[in-house]
DNA sequence: GTCTATAATTCGATAGAC
DNA sequence: GTCTATCGAATTATAGAC
């Protein structure tokens, strides 16, 4: 790695947000380029995709110079893979009765999907891009499968019946898919009836089905 | 459009061809290579996408010369708006009893979808393109909505309970929230445990969600 | 009908002045 | 650190020869 990719000097005893406004630590006029360039990309990959997100159009968000986004980011793909890192911030729901977790977790979705839109952008990019599609299969594995995995078993516990007929990695793929479904159908695709329910009308009615896949019992 | 454009016994012109002289006007060697042009274009758009989907990779796939694409299309976009024709071919299910209905949707579009390319094309597209995207919408007006319509009205009758608590219009967007879902996780992303299921675990699966969305009532 | 050649853009990426 | 200028490649689309 070239010594100056993150600045071998960054954030001496600081936190580690690199956007945060310390006033202990004067500012350099670096990082509110390379924020903007940041926040430029997503905004530009999350309304066009990766193929039409130009540099040049990311440039002219940020007004800066299409030069300095390869300056800091080298190169296009790199510069996608800084702007695609994303945080489901999936709670544990440890306050909730476990009968309202699948209506928890489309709220939760919801709100994540309308508040960054950066997952939005990978979604789009996803569509075309094999690393884009990559880098979602990795959020899966890495954030949705193991939360899955821990709301799977609290749900079980106070539910009665058998054991789950479907193991957990495929309980949420369901999950994932009717998820992602409502994302594309919402987001990207504006099919008028979905854009026309409001927060609390999918979180009913999908809701119960993402219990029941959270259960994995018919 | 060009008067040229499917004219049977288009005007000569200046044109030297003196053995055009057939009235009968049978097989045409451009009918063959127009069915080749649209076939490649299905591939590649549903490969690609639109913008990675060039007229020279098609061209090359269909053994002819680019130039020739243009000429019996006249452009990328028009050609895109030939190549996605898409009839989801939905039967009425008259045989069936109503409480399948919801298991007997899930199995068609699987069927549909691996035996026709093109709704995967439409799909990858239309995350990027918005005219295809126009174009998914309009086949969710046309198609989906009076076929949803007319099985509600099946699975209600047939169903005990009191009125649905949902619009039709909005059944057919849940229903197609969670179709597309499955047709994004499963053939353009890639999701590992949702490509690992078959087509008999999809259909118990997401049978019952369809059902419950089809009827409306919580 | 088919192909060659090329026009007209647009893109990502680089070199170098200040 | 920032910008000007530009390269080389790729694209859609067109003009015209055979």
């Amino acid at each position: 790695m070239s010594p100056r990719d993150q600045g071998a000097v960054a954030a001496p005893g600081v936190g580690s947000d690199p956007v945060a406004a310390d006033p202990a630590v004067p500012p350099r006029r670096s990082d509110a380029t390379r924020a903007a360039i940041l926040r430029a990309a997503r905004e530009r990959f999350a309304a066009d995709g990766y193929d039409r997100a130009t540099i040049r159009a990311i440039a002219t968000d940020a007004a800066i110079d299409p030069s300095m986004v390869m300056r800091y980011y080298g190169s296009k793909e790199r510069l996608f893979a800084a702007a695609a890192e994303f945080d489901l911030r999936l709670p544990d729901f440890g306050d909730l009765p476990a009968e309202g977790l699948g209506a928890a977790l489309v709220g939760h979705f919801l709100d994540r999907w309308e508040e960054d839109e950066t997952m939005i952008a990978l979604l789009r990019a996803g569509a075309t891009n094999p690393a884009a599609a990559q880098r979602m299969r990795q959020i899966f594995a890495d954030q949705v499968g193991p939360a899955i995995r821990a709301l799977a078993v609290r749900a079980g516990v106070s539910s009665p019946g058998g054991e789950p007929a479907l193991p957990v990695e495929q309980r949420a793929g369901l999950i994932t898919s009717q998820l992602l479904g409502l994302a594309l159908t919402r987001y990207v695709l504006l099919l008028p009836p979905v854009v026309g329910m409001d927060r609390a009308e999918l979180v009913d009615w999908l809701g119960p089905t993402i219990q029941r896949y959270l259960l994995g019992r018919p």
